[in-house]
DNA sequence: CAGACGTGGGG
DNA sequence: TCCCCAAGTCT
C-alpha cells in the first residue's frame, strides 16, 4: 500500500498506472457517468443555436445556473438571433437582465449581437481566435461556444474544469492561480478522440459543478474516485494562503448596483434627486459610481440632465424637446 | 497581474 | 450572522 503511494508521482509528468489503466481521468469513466447524471439544462436541448448557446455562457459567467434557469427561456425567445437582439435598446437589454448581477455583461451581449449581426451575417463565428474579438467574449466563453455549439474538440477550461483536473490529476486540494497555457494544456492531454471531446468538456464541467465541488465534494458517488490522486493522497487540505474575501456591502459596487436598480424600475428618465435618494449616505461615493454606470455607458444623461438607461426611450411626458 | 465588477443562496 | 463562492472579462 505503501508503494503503491510511492508510485503517484504527482510532481512530475509521468502517465502513471493503476490497475493497469492510465493515471488520471479515463474519459470512459467520465463519459459513463455523464450519460446518467447530466442535468438536463434547456440550453443543451436539441434545436438550440449557438446564438442562445452564447447568450446562456454569457448569463452563466460568475453566475449559478439556478439563478440563469429563470430568464435564459424568456430571453432568448423573445431575442432568438443576434440580429434581434441588436434591434433591441440597450435598455431592453439591461432591463431583461435584471438582477442577474454584472449588468457590463448585459450591455456586453448587446454589443455582441451587434457586431455579430453586422459583420458576420448574423451568424456566431464557430472559431475560437473570432470568437475571442467579440465583445464580452473571453478565452474561456470563446471555448465554450466553439466546442458546445460547434463540436469543436478545443479545450475548455473555466473555474470547475481546473478543480477537478487540480484534485484527479494534479492531486491538490484546489486549483492553483489560473494559468491559460498549462490549464490548455492539461486539459488537451485529456481530451479523447475528437468524436467525443465536446461532450467529455460538458462531462467535466458537470462532474465539477455537481460532484467535484469546491466547498464539500462527494467523492463518494464521484466516478473519478478510484483514480483521483488527491483522494488517492488521503484528500489534503489546501496548504497555500486563502485570498481574502472580497467585500461587498458599502463597496462602489453596492451602490452602482443600488442606482441602476432604480433606473431599471423606473419606465422613463429619473431625477439627479432620484438617483440621490438610491444611496443617500455618501455623496462622493455615490457620484463616483454614477460616474462610473455613465463611463460604462450602463446609463446616459440626457440633455436636461435627467438620467436614463442608454436608448431607453425619452418620448414621455416629462422629456424635454 | 491584481483588482474591479452584482447578486443571492447555502453551509 | 457571516463567509464563501458561482460556466469570467477587462484593464
Amino acid at each position: 500500500m505503501s508503494a503503491f503511494h510511492a508510485d503517484i508521482g504527482f510532481e512530475f509528468g509521468i502517465p502513471d498506472i493503476v490497475h493497469g489503466r492510465p493515471m488520471s481521468i479515463d474519459a470512459g469513466d467520465l463519459l459513463g457517468w455523464f450519460d446518467n447524471a447530466e442535468r438536463d439544462l434547456p440550453w443543451r436541448a436539441a434545436g438550440v443555436t449557438p446564438w442562445q448557446i452564447l447568450v446562456s455562457e454569457f448569463m452563466l459567467q460568475q453566475t449559478p445556473v439556478a439563478r440563469v434557469l429563470p430568464l435564459w427561456t424568456d430571453w432568448v425567445a423573445r431575442w432568438p438571433t443576434p440580429s434581434a437582439t441588436a434591434a433591441a435598446t440597450p435598455a431592453d437589454v439591461l432591463r431583461a437582465w435584471g438582477k442577474l448581477g454584472y449588468p457590463r455583461r448585459a450591455k456586453r451581449l448587446h454589443e455582441c449581437a451587434t457586431v455579430i449581426a453586422r459583420d458576420f451575417a448574423d451568424v456566431v463565428p464557430d472559431d475560437v481566435e473570432t470568437l475571442e474579438q467579440l465583445p464580452g467574449i473571453g478565452s474561456y466563453t470563446a471555448r465554450a461556444v466553439a466546442c458546445f455549439a460547434y463540436r469543436k474538440p478545443v479545450p475548455v477550461v473555466d473555474t470547475n474544469v481546473r478543480r477537478v483536473v487540480a484534485r484527479a490529476v494534479h492531486g491538490r486540494a484546489d486549483a492553483a492561480g489560473p494559468s491559460a497555457k498549462r490549464d490548455h494544456a492539461d486539459v488537451t492531454a485529456l481530451l479523447p478522440d475528437s468524436a467525443r471531446a465536446a461532450r467529455f468538456s460538458a462531462a467535466l464541467m458537470e462532474l465539477g459543478a455537481i460532484v467535484c465541488t469546491a466547498r464539500s465534494p462527494r467523492c463518494d458517488s464521484c466516478p473519478l474516485r478510484e483514480r483521483c490522486r488527491w483522494r488517492l493522497a488521503g484528500s489534503p487540505s489546501a496548504d497555500g494562503p486563502r485570498r481574502p474575501a472580497q467585500r461587498y456591502a458599502g463597496t462602489d459596487r453596492q451602490v452602482r448596483g443600488r442606482l441602476l436598480d432604480v433606473l431599471r424600475d423606473k419606465e422613463f428618465s429619473v431625477t439627479r434627486a432620484e438617483i440621490d435618494v438610491a444611496w443617500p449616505m455618501d455623496a462622493v461615493q455615490r457620484e463616483r459610481a454614477l460616474a462610473s454606470l455613465l463611463d460604462d455607458g450602463l446609463v446616459e444623461q440626457l440633455a436636461d440632465g435627467r438620467f436614463a438607461l442608454p436608448g431607453q426611450d425619452r418620448n414621455d411626458s416629462t422629456a424635454s424637446r
